[in-house]
DNA sequence: CTCTCCTTACCGACTGGTCAGTAAAATCTA
DNA sequence: TAGATTTTACTGACCAGTCGGTAAGGAGAG
């Protein structure tokens, strides 16, 4: 009666790799991959820990693996986005960033935690790689952006590609998607701060 | 003769708490607080775990503790220094803004661990109640910046706010002392970026 | 009868923490 | 100064609890 009696009867469905990723994903974002326990995923699925095993043979890495594609595909297609490709450096700087701001706040709650270069869990390694490359990708726009005269030479690229990039994943830190301000607003605020910083311009508008 | 074959010698001496933090922040730093353990922490000491609890009774809650106020505690001292106290609005700001950077870079390399807000560990609501109140106060003289007119009115002062600590915050990913900038090059490039953006200037030098 | 999908029941490893016991140093005593 | 006693600082064994993961088997569908 308590609803798991022995098993579930339901036709061919059963539980969705898929499913069980945007559950883990959730998890993982609120107490990282450490914190949350096959348990807690079951338990959110309606299942036993054990029916997870069938359909992820691979386990708990397994999620994790599966959790980190649908966290980082995205940020690696939006460079592929005609106006990520089209151009000058300085227009596609700005939407390479812009789209990294949108797919952090709405979509994916789940970034922050696998963007975290440091701590050893498993398949760590791979997060990094595919983070720096990503990085990579768009450090090479900024140079682009740099060697065309739109943005300033006497800051150091990498540095300035750290900091900025440092200050769009911060935002995991503290949106939540029923705040004060929608997510254009924050996309905007965070470009025009990138871009021309928070003292008042001295022309007058 | 490896010098801890049964008791240790000396009286007086025993282990520091202040040496059991330093050990215990540099291995959250790494790991997490609940990813390490205290038979590391012990290991690192070339104890057993059992000492740790004759000099720290409440066990790594309390180590835990130790290592908040290590972190938190320069933080909140450097908003009563002179420059942080007198002159404009924005010279605190930039002050304030100055030190953060150094005591993140120099100094203490495992500010990042608690400066994280999410994640339940124990203590976390002292730590958010002590960065709440700082972030407060630093947002106080970001307010009266703006209203000196020295910082520009047209994006939301919190946001701006979040996003500065936050860019000033990320740089606990990616700094090692011996990396090819100094503490007083990225403080000041980070610094110009929040100030002026990273458009280059119209009118050249 | 078989195949899919799940549950129950369990294992070994590891966690934070406790406890009795002990060598050496400090203090007290004569 | 020599001996007795107490304190300091620690060890090794161990506990209850939790973890990821596995083996075996049962219910329902075709």
């Amino acid at each position: 009666m308590t609803k798991h009696a022995t098993a579930r009867p339901r036709s061919g469905a059963g539980i969705d790799v898929g499913v069980i990723t945007t559950i883990a994903l959730d998890l993982f974002n609120d107490s990282g991959y450490d914190g949350t326990s096959m348990e807690q995923i079951a338990s959110r699925l309606g299942v036993t820990k054990a029916a997870i095993y069938y359909h992820v043979p691979g386990g708990k890495e397994e999620i994790l693996h599966h959790a980190i594609r649908r966290v980082m595909d995205p940020l690696w297609l939006s460079l592929q986005e005609p106006p990520a490709v089209d151009g000058t450096a300085f227009e596609r700087l700005t939407h390479v960033l812009g789209r990294q701001v949108e797919l952090i706040l709405h979509g994916m709650p789940a970034i922050a935690y696998f963007l975290h270069p440091k701590a050893h869990h498993p398949l760590s390694s791979e997060v990094r790689a595919r983070r720096r490359s990503y990085d990579g990708a768009v450090q090479s726009v900024l140079d682009a952006a740099i060697a065309e005269g739109a943005i300033r030479r006497d800051v150091d690229a990498r540095l300035m590609l750290r900091l900025v990039v440092g200050m769009i994943y911060s935002m995991n830190e503290w949106y939540q998607p029923d705040g004060r301000l929608t997510v254009d607003e924050i996309r905007d605020g965070v470009l025009d701060l990138l871009l021309t910083g928070v003292t008042r311009r001295s022309t007058p508008s």
